[in-house]
DNA sequence: ACCTGAACACCGTTCAAGT
DNA sequence: ACCTGAACACCGTTCAAGT
């Protein structure tokens, strides 16, 4: 992704080093991003379960003390791949939110980019729903639960932020006793269920059945109706936003990775 | 929930052990669930990562020989665990079932019977989508992945009828293009992201920030809304058909565990 | 000021020896 | 016909010794 996406290398955690010349902790932040990389490769090929420090260290060019510098556990690795997976998504969101159409088809472009980013992270999709399990939880560093829940923070204000748009625009009006935060809430577990099942469980056959191209967007838009979101999908033909999403947010760009 | 529930003991797997009296074989069966029940409150305690085989065995009064008698692996036992997740599941489901109310009350009270699963069993609910991850699946007994594809067909089937039931009697009607698969997906995609999420981030301020109570039901409500199963949410009271299914269903039972 | 890798305690799995 | 637990190869984490 990073065509638009500025180069965030995370400059904070750092247990134990101190203050070093911006060179040295530029150097610093590089080996941690390519530990990084090949962490997410080895949990993708075999698993949390089976992923080691051991293995990390076999295929890294670092021994196991430069390693145990970055990271205080296996767990706090896990944590700095769910940052990495938070960060990646805000900048397509951020990305996804300059197409341009109504709110409706803005808050869709937002959720292409989710789906595109599960598809293409599945390791990092899920490693951000292990890093809230309590076990990781309780063996992470300070500095990257705080760095986490930021990130997540972030990530709900922008999708408050497309619904209140829609209500400011008058395409979404709320019923009384429905508040904005369970709306917001609804789009995020279905989009999130949606994912984390093709995701994880595509070789299921009432999954594997279905018309993958556009599993998510008639999810989306079953919900977007039931909430009165309009144009409501009868009016609308969504399919094509879809694939104009598609198109002019995440295609032909030069230097796509 | 074994108080509407036939005891399904496992007769299945038993990888090595052969004819044996009756008598023998439901001692092995107890012996399995005990360990199973043993090994879901460990990993509950501590985390799948940091679940260990030795730990199983320190805790019970079985050798490390004999437990791998029933497990060839940490993994198939990460199997039989979602097996008995969906065995649950399926037996809560078909109780729901018999609400008395409309097709879409009694797709409210199956769906109420998933959370209520989810809540009471985070641990086992967990593990099914953790049994479908490839590093599970590889090193799962065959039998076990057998079990598990027919359970979870089963599981299809059976909310496919409410489905077809709701067709049936008019109060729900594809519209051209629609296929019944694809709703049976959103509701599964919607009901299994609020679980998730609330079960294993409930930490996160957007979630926590919401009415417990009644999250599941809003979001579903929302979605059949946007399918336009009838009644529609605004003609038909269902926080009163949600308090009903609870007393009704799951509450006042003789001998709940 | 950082890097290294030997060392230690622990874990998954097997299998020869028992009953 | 099964159960046991010692044994082995491997893993997470630390820290004294190096540069």
């Amino acid at each position: 992704m990073s065509f638009f996406c500025k180069n965030q290398s995370t400059k904070e955690s750092k247990c134990i080093i101190r203050r070093v010349s911006a060179k040295r902790q530029q150097a610093i932040a590089d080996r941690e991003a390519e530990l990084l990389v090949l962490a997410e490769q080895l949990v993708g090929e075999e698993g949390f379960a089976n992923f080691t420090m051991d293995k990390l260290t076999n295929n890294s060019s670092y021994s196991k003390g430069t390693i145990y510098n970055h990271f205080n556990s296996k767990e706090d690795l896990i944590s700095a791949l769910c940052i990495k997976s938070l960060q990646k998504e805000l900048c397509l969101f951020m990305h996804a939110a300059t197409f341009e159409g109504n709110s409706r088809e803005k808050c869709l472009a937002v959720l292409y980019a989710y789906q595109k980013h599960a598809f293409e992270n599945p390791t990092l999709f899920m490693c951000v729903l292990s890093a809230k399990t309590p076990a990781v939880m309780e063996k992470s560093s300070p500095e990257r639960l705080e760095k986490q829940e930021e990130l997540t923070k972030e990530v709900t204000q922008f999708c408050d932020g497309l619904f209140s748009d829609a209500i400011e625009d008058g395409s979404l009006v709320l019923r009384t006793g429905v508040e904005l935060n369970s709306l917001v809430f609804a789009i995020w577990a279905m989009s999130f269920g949606t994912n984390a099942l093709m995701v994880s469980a595509g070789a299921v056959e009432s999954i594997s059945r279905l018309d993958n191209r556009f599993a998510q967007l008639n999810n989306i838009n079953l919900l977007l109706d039931g909430m009165g979101w309009h144009p409501l999908s009868d009016q609308c033909d969504y399919r094509q936003t879809w694939a104009r999403i598609e198109n002019q947010l995440f295609t032909n760009n030069p230097a796509t990775l």
